[in-house]
DNA sequence: TCTATGGCGCTTTTT
DNA sequence: GCGCCATAGA
């Protein structure tokens, strides 16, 4: 048999081969990065009498982590499964839960997200910024002490960097913080990483068996680790010294939170004795599509220096297309894949859309949805975000973490029990005074001063349900409590009869939480109410994701990073779109957005669109938007432009005294005669569409994947059919062309009016003439 | 204590 | 254009 590593070319068997000591792979985009790692684990197991479990592998999300196990399994067989794969912060949870007692972390403790996290620096900000007229905004200070831990600065440490007066805020609401996640047995984030490290660093014992029992060491993704990932690295490769890192510098898009590309660069002289292999025969992409992605990172300063190539067609022209307006583009793309779907050249899975941000999905969801063609949404609008969900992991929380009293203050009056904020804030009293738990303290309500005997008989109620499940927590399986839990608080039914139709489509979301449950218990060996809490908190929009091989992807350019489709459109390329305002006065942060860009361009393998509007609703009102800088730097030669409406522009009449006076029109004026014809390229689209629609009807109710979004029916345009091109009158604007229909139950058309502009108007106030 | 209303600010990107 | 928060009223 021949060997295993004769599947790789040249560079990648070199990094296969090498696995004693310090490796540094720059893996461009579609290099084989996976495949490559996979036969070096496989090798080095089979080949080298590696012990799996004395391998380490770290990737950057819970997927990836399945998925290079899955294919290891696919070399080595069942021994695969004894590989300890995860994200940074599974494996620090696990390491806590385990060791963390050693330096004063329960092994129940509560892992707090964003939203946890808001509540308590807004809670130190009310306590410590009373009487100030200095207003903080919460998220800002949260950004800074994330930022100080993931530098590994304890209160202490950040006093001595500190510059402000912001700062001054941020180090007292920090210490604050602390105080509080300490008290409520709760850890962030960023504490799961930073806690590790001090683990390590001042537990020696500790350091030292993981260090003999992880003796080879992989990082993928490693241009996007902060220092606090970094120094864990540095520590448990310490001994060993077998650390493979992986990673592509032109691709580092977290930078933001706290993500250090210089790290990677910096990977020579942090181990000098160590092996640089570089990966830069593509496999993925078309000649075309590459050259374009070159074009726009090669403007970046600071780059490592390297060429992906490859052997690949040169592919069809990459096309760019301009829209009138965010409808329009998003009309655009969906018709186009409408279209290629029908001729049977490719499938809903083989395409993804890609956004800069997650508010640009809505105008894509509802096109494809009248389009009948299935899609799944990455992220967005989260089912955990819901306020149920929280509220009912809130209850889980607090039966598994006793000491949350951030959880507790969630749901101690939901459903309403007669506890309310002064209650509250007597018994919160009681368990200062006392040194104790919030909900030890509702169980002596007795000694709470300022209460009627009402109160202290809801408190004490309360305590007592809690009590109760708490008791029953290892007795059922893991859906059943779930259940349990929301029967017997009350939640559940107070929802499920409620009369109002949004309470009983909570009821379902509940529902739809114990399903995750049974799920999650059905797969997992571990499946305690702890493992379930904490696999729900670190894991990823892109883990939840199963279908994106079947249906139309939408999600954002991070989200995309290392995954690839046939077929990709990035759309709503303008300047403060993207690259996005926030970072355009930032030189490091413009390189940012230039390396999202070319990481979203590298995620095509045939064929690549992109599009951009000329006007866009930006909070509620219409704005001008101009191309994306990332667009000029395409070589014309690669590139097809489609859709190009600067011509239809007429230079503005001038304004008349009294539209001076009241600073109203004109502005540009639009070319009756060449929007006409661009009406008639859409409504032959149109009329392509409508024949595709009969071929689907009825497989379209229930495509999208998401949930809470009421799915339409398959109405056209209603009664009068306007379509695209057609002439209408209105009665204040005069005449105009239909450049485009849509029915929201319903029927609003884009109407251009060669005085007024292009304006959207209920077909009901229109006449056909 | 709970609910309805209006004002205001806001969106990057996510483990 | 929407969701969150503060405020006022029942």
């Amino acid at each position: 048999m021949a060997g295993l590593l004769d599947q790789l070319n040249p560079q990648q068997r070199v990094a296969a081969e090498i696995t004693e000591g310090p490796v540094l792979i720059f893996a461009g985009a579609g290099s084989g990065k996976t495949r490559t790692l996979t036969y070096r684990l496989a090798h080095m197991v089979r080949e080298k009498g590696v012990p799996v479990e004395q391998i380490l592998a770290v990737t950057f999300t819970n997927k990836a982590a399945g998925e290079l196990k899955e294919r290891i399994a696919g070399l080595i067989g069942d021994e695969a499964k004894k590989l300890w794969v995860g994200t940074f912060h599974s494996i620090c949870a696990r390491i806590l839960r385990q060791e963390g007692e050693a330096i004063g972390i329960p092994p129940n403790f509560t892992i707090y997200d964003e939203a946890d996290q808001a509540a308590v620096v807004k809670e130190a900000l009310s306590v410590l910024d009373g009487d100030s007229d200095e207003s903080y905004s919460a998220s800002e200070i949260l950004n800074r002490i994330s930022r100080a831990k993931n530098e590994l600065l304890d209160v202490q440490g950040y006093r001595r960097t500190r510059k402000g007066p912001m700062d001054e805020m941020a180090q007292r609401v920090y210490a604050y913080y602390e105080q509080r996640l300490r008290a409520n047995a709760a850890l962030d984030f960023d504490d799961l990483l930073m806690r590790t490290v001090e683990l390590l660093e001042t537990k020696r014992s500790v350091l030292q068996r993981l260090q003999d029992r992880l003796r080879y060491i992989l990082v993928d993704e490693y241009q996007d680790i902060n220092h606090a990932q970094y120094r864990l690295i540095q520590l448990l490769g310490g001994k060993s010294g077998n650390i493979c890192v992986v990673g592509d510098d032109d691709q580092s898009i977290y930078g933001w939170r706290g993500a250090n590309v210089g790290i990677i660069l910096a990977f020579e002289s942090d181990y000098p004795n160590c092996k640089v292999v570089k990966l830069e025969q593509n496999y993925r992409s078309t000649k075309r599509i590459l050259a374009c992605a070159h074009d726009v990172i090669r403007r970046n300063a600071a780059r490592a220096d390297k060429r992906l190539w490859t052997d690949n067609h040169e592919g069809d022209k990459v096309v760019v297309y301009q829209a009138l307006n965010e409808e329009e583009e998003a009309e655009w793309v969906t018709s186009v894949i409408r279209g290629q779907v029908n001729s049977g050249n490719a499938r809903p899975g083989d395409y993804a859309i890609l956004y800069r941000t997650n508010a640009m999905s809505r105008q894509f969801e509802d096109k494809l949805l009248e389009k009948g063609l299935p899609y799944e949404i990455v992220g967005g609008l989260r089912f955990y975000d819901r306020a149920v969900i929280r509220d009912a992991l809130a209850y889980l929380k607090v039966i598994s973490n006793p000491a949350d009293g951030f959880s507790l203050r969630r749901i101690i009056n939901r459903p309403a029990r007669g506890i309310g904020a002064k209650t509250l804030a007597a018994l919160d009293r009681l368990a200062r005074r006392e040194n104790i738990t919030l909900l030890e303290a509702c169980g002596r309500a007795q000694e709470a001063e300022g209460l009627t005997d009402r109160a202290r008989a809801a408190a004490l109620d309360f305590h007592h349900l809690m009590r109760r499940l708490a008791d029953q927590v290892d007795q059922k399986p893991l859906p059943h409590f779930v259940r349990d839990v929301l029967d017997s608080s009350g939640y559940l039914a107070a929802l499920t009869n409620s009369e109002k139709s949004d309470e009983r489509s909570q009821a379902e979301d509940l529902g739809e939480l114990i399903t995750v449950a049974a799920k999650f218990a059905e797969r997992r060996e571990d499946s305690s109410l702890s493992a379930f809490l904490e696999h729900l908190a670190l894991i990823s929009d892109i883990d939840r994701a199963e279908n994106l091989d079947s249906r139309v992807s939408l999600l954002t350019l991070h989200s995309a990073k290392g995954l690839e489709f046939p077929i990709v459109f990035m759309v709503g390329l303008e300047e403060e779109v993207f690259p996005h305002r926030r970072s355009m006065d930032d030189p490091f942060e413009l390189e940012e957005e230039r390396r999202l860009c070319y990481v979203g361009m590298t995620r095509a393998e045939r064929m690549l669109y992109l599009s951009y509007a000329n006007s866009r609703t930006v909070f509620g009102s219409r704005q001008r938007q101009q191309p994306s800088r990332f667009l000029k730097d395409l070589s014309p030669e690669h590139i097809e432009r489609r859709g190009d409406l600067e011509h239809l522009l007429l230079p503005p009449r001038p304004k008349t005294e009294d539209e001076v006076l009241r600073g109203g029109p004109p502005r540009s004026r639009i070319d009756l005669t060449a929007l006409l014809a661009r009406a008639k390229e859409n409504q032959s689209i149109a009329a392509e569409r409508q024949v595709a629609e009969g071929a689907v009807a009825g497989s379209r109710a229930g495509n999208g994947q998401r949930t809470g979004h009421g799915g339409k029916a398959g109405s056209v345009s209603g009664e009068k059919r306007f379509r695209a091109g057609t002439k209408v009158t209105h009665k204040k604007f005069g005449q105009g062309i239909v450049v485009s229909a849509s029915d929201d139950g319903e029927v609003v058309l884009t109407i251009a009016f060669p005085q007024v502009g292009v304006k959207k108007i209920l077909a009901s106030a229109v006449e056909a003439r």
